[in-house]
DNA sequence: GTCATCCTCTGACTCTAGTCAGATAAAACG
DNA sequence: CGTTTTATCTGACTAGAGTCAGAGGATGAC
């Protein structure tokens, strides 16, 4: 079965990659060298340009030869270097109309060579080649994400929260009030009797969902949430499945949790992960549902 | 639709790159450069080692490079490189045990590297992986693929002929024998009433086919082959209807064909292509199927 | 106000990859 | 047999990509 994967992932790095070679080597014949490229396309990527230190982060360059990119293409007119004005040790990199025609230019030339990549195939090799690159992608992506345990106050534990709730808000008739419920519940899921997790692929939070103590016996799941670019992924599952595991682990028997009607795709997940409708056991407003699982 | 694959494709790109950018440079970490440890791998795929004009045309080098990449390799105690006895003239390398067993880590490196990038996933997110790449692959290969006219005594067509005839003394329960018909019919598909077609992917010619006078108004289809490697992907169809239409282009009104019974993928071929059964026109002693179609 | 730290820049390197112009020896051609 | 062609090798280069050690100004902590 591995065997199989890893062949089929051989054989097509060899072959994507001799195609793709003759693709980027024309980003060269642009007469810039395929660093400054890279380096054009991401101070683009934002209309108010890119502080060279997110830079250095971002494409994983050395601060020196970064800053010898960034003369080059300032002596070719493309983008200006001003310091930042809240912290004048910091210089922030803008492109000039030169500079933005040159990258649109790279752009169109990037989408030059990936048509020329599906040249010579039907209209339904394209379909068929499009959808198999972007599930290829989409499985990609989520294999390299990982479930980390961190504390519900940490600030990207809070981040994640607040895209919840921006997103509960968005999607309840009535909306959302996170009120009281943002700030009372951290307490609740740091250890030793509750637990936050957080899913990352790279540095960024995709997914989060948290344990917190119902009663002697039962944890409560609570907060789980996955970003929507990330869904469809089995991703969902992966948190539920490891928060019960926390849950085991910090001793209780049975979990419960509760939801609301909208939010249909969970209560469908819950219900194939072995949930069953319990009366309601809380006052919170919002929910709609109820649900219990034990661990036994 | 276009638009759709390209975005798909760049999107599947820059996400594929990031993350195989990992996977080769722990290639690196052998402590050989990327050129060298693909040259290692190229040597040793044949057990009779490779000749080094051979290996300058499949890895696209430079002479001076390569012969410098040799004899780093030579120096490490990897491979040897001896005159070619059949043309002094020309060197083959070959793989010492040392160099087989580099060779060998390479290649488990390689392999780990596949796994690394599906760790995570569960068996059947895998398994769709694995299928997708594969598909992605397929097509790939074949928009590749480029159609060219060449003269029918060129090496590249008696190459692929001879090939063609040695599939035929493969499948054929009595064998094929090509005595006359090698050399007999090639002046018949030359221009201007006849005419030679090769696929090429790359420099290799992966499928060919030819149209000879049959009468004023007939022109016959012969010789049509698909490097095994490369079926199923629609070429032979693709190679069909070129060769349509040069027998147009030469004038003529009607196509005919024949084959053999053992060559069933083919009869179901021309069958879809709007070919229809014939009586015998011919006197080919290994034809069983006779057909025919109107340009009209 | 001083000192440590942060951010960026410059100069001096290295390594890989690759090009180009001959030199040399063997084979092929006439 | 001499000439041309082919195959490989050596030497001299170049460009890209990146590392490393400071220099120097700006900021923050005390």
């Amino acid at each position: 079965m591995t065997d199989d994967t890893t062949t089929a992932v051989r054989a097509f790095n060899q072959s994507w990659s001799s195609r793709v070679g003759v693709l980027e080597e024309s980003f060269l014949g642009t007469g810039r060298s395929l660093g400054a490229s890279r380096l054009l396309f991401e101070i683009g990527r934002e209309p108010g340009g890119a502080g060279v230190r997110e830079l250095r982060g971002g494409l994983g360059l050395d601060s020196g030869y970064l800053s010898r990119l960034l003369r080059g293409l300032e002596r070719e007119g493309l983008l200006e270097v001003h310091p930042d004005p809240a912290d004048r040790r910091r210089r922030v990199a803008t492109l000039t109309d030169r500079g933005a025609r040159a990258r649109a230019e790279l752009d169109q030339r990037s989408e030059e060579l990936a048509q020329h990549l599906v040249e010579g195939l039907s209209p339904g090799q394209r379909r068929r080649l499009g959808e198999a690159l972007a599930t290829a992608e989409r499985l990609l992506r989520v294999g390299s994400v990982r479930l980390e345990s961190i504390p519900p106050d940490a600030p990207e534990a809070v981040t994640a929260v607040r895209r919840y709730f921006a997103e509960l808000d968005a999607r309840f008739p009535g909306g959302f009030d996170p009120s009281d419920a943002a700030t009372a519940d951290v307490a609740g899921m740091a250890p030793p009797r509750g637990s936050f997790l957080v899913a990352r692929a790279g540095e960024t939070v995709v997914a989060c969902g948290g344990v917190q103590p119902h009663d002697a016996t039962t944890g409560e799941i609570k907060r789980m949430w996955v970003d929507p670019d990330w869904r469809g992924l089995g991703l969902g599952g992966r948190v539920l499945a490891e928060l019960e595991a926390e849950v085991a682990r910090l001793g209780y028997a049975t979990v419960y949790l509760d939801t609301n009607g909208t939010l249909s795709e969970a209560i469908a997940m819950y219900d194939r992960a072995g949930y069953r409708p319990i009366e309601r056991y809380n006052d919170n407003p919002y929910a709609q549902h109820w649900f219990a699982k034990s661990l036994a």
